[in-house]
DNA sequence: CCATAAATATTTACACTGGAAATATTGAGT
DNA sequence: ACTCAATATTTCCAGTGTAAATATTTATGG
């Protein structure tokens, strides 16, 4: 009937991830603690260490995916042959979406001392978010000067618009009186580009 | 010499406070601990139970008191009889000052599961800051409609780009190459008002 | 096929944490 | 002076991450 009890678990790593990632959600970083974890998944409390090494290589993990299910969203809903506005607004949504649905995972995405934060995996996937995003920011019409100039602001402002957006949604400090209705599709686009 | 150790601390509140917010900075969130706290002020180190019931009490408290110095670094540095785009310079740059300056309790100030988010005192000064915010919003011309429109979109806006900066750089997440000079005023006014 | 090494998991132990409960001390009001 | 509330301590407990030693399984090279 059930799965035999084998010393070998043979797929801790992943189950692992799954576990946690889940009880991150349900009970907040703060209830998350690998014991838990590892009697959900019915090893020893010690058993993530050849994995993970320790807490902040496990969260590092679960963020790690988190970036690289993040830019698979951004650009699933929308051709790649699309025109530019278009993809921007397809991931500007699945970005806001991503964070509404793991609010607890997106908010670890951006903590700063729970991670290991030089991880060469880590930066690899926040690196290809930032390129979806960097490609979709261009043509943004929102700056003047040189095309360095606007693209390099425009990067940096699509970024910090839609994260910011993202983030204060999900913390709770916009209060629904203020926010009635109001999309990321309503913050974004509507700023009219340069004549 | 030494203040002489009495049974009642005075000012136990404060200090444990200051004590905590230093420390917050210092060893970050995760090596935050009550007990390190308490050792420092010099008191047992369930002493702060009465003052603030719990250590989600304690970082509320720290919090509040964030949101509160937020709200008056944003007015600080400029009259209220300014022209409302210079108020709203000398905020965004007050902002993400206080940001940099204090980056563990400004994220903290947007964790979600650490707080007593229903606190009175919490909700009135994150309001506050909200009122300020809302104010500097106002006749931003980045979008179009009624007046109603244009602000309800200019709150949700200003905020989100400017907090979105803010956590991205403090987080880490922009990289220096695509950040090299660009400071919120960059990103922000360069947005043109409709003609 | 087998010996040996590497990978994987367990057991045990430890220091540290937040919090509950009972107790002690101090200060304020009458 | 007396009482009571406020404040702080002591003691205790369950829970945590991690290190070290050990056990088991799998993989590899002869």
């Amino acid at each position: 009937m059930t799965a035999e009890r084998k010393y070998h678990h043979g797929n801790l790593k992943e189950a692992f991830l799954d576990v946690a990632r889940a009880l991150l959600e349900t009970d907040g970083l703060a209830g998350l603690s690998l014991r838990k974890c590892a009697e959900k998944v019915g090893v020893s409390h010690t058993a993530p260490k050849n994995h993970f090494g320790n807490m902040a290589g496990l969260l590092t993990a679960i963020v790690t995916k988190g970036y690289s299910e993040l830019a698979q969203m951004m650009v699933a809903d929308v051709s790649e042959n699309a025109a530019r506005i278009q993809r921007r607004e397809a991931a500007s949504l699945a970005y806001v979406a991503f964070a509404e649905s793991n609010p607890a995972l997106y908010e670890l995405m951006f903590s700063r001392d729970r991670l290991v934060n030089d991880d060469p995996d880590l930066m690899r996937e926040v690196g290809a978010c930032f390129v979806i995003l960097a490609d979709i920011s261009m043509d943004l019409g929102w700056y003047a000067g040189s095309d360095d100039e606007k693209n390099g602001k425009g990067q940096v402002a699509l970024w910090s618009l839609v994260h910011g957006y993202a983030q204060l949604v999900t913390a709770g400090r916009f209060k629904k009186e203020n926010m009635k209705g109001l999309s990321i599709l309503d913050i974004l686009p509507a700023i009219r580009p340069e004549s």
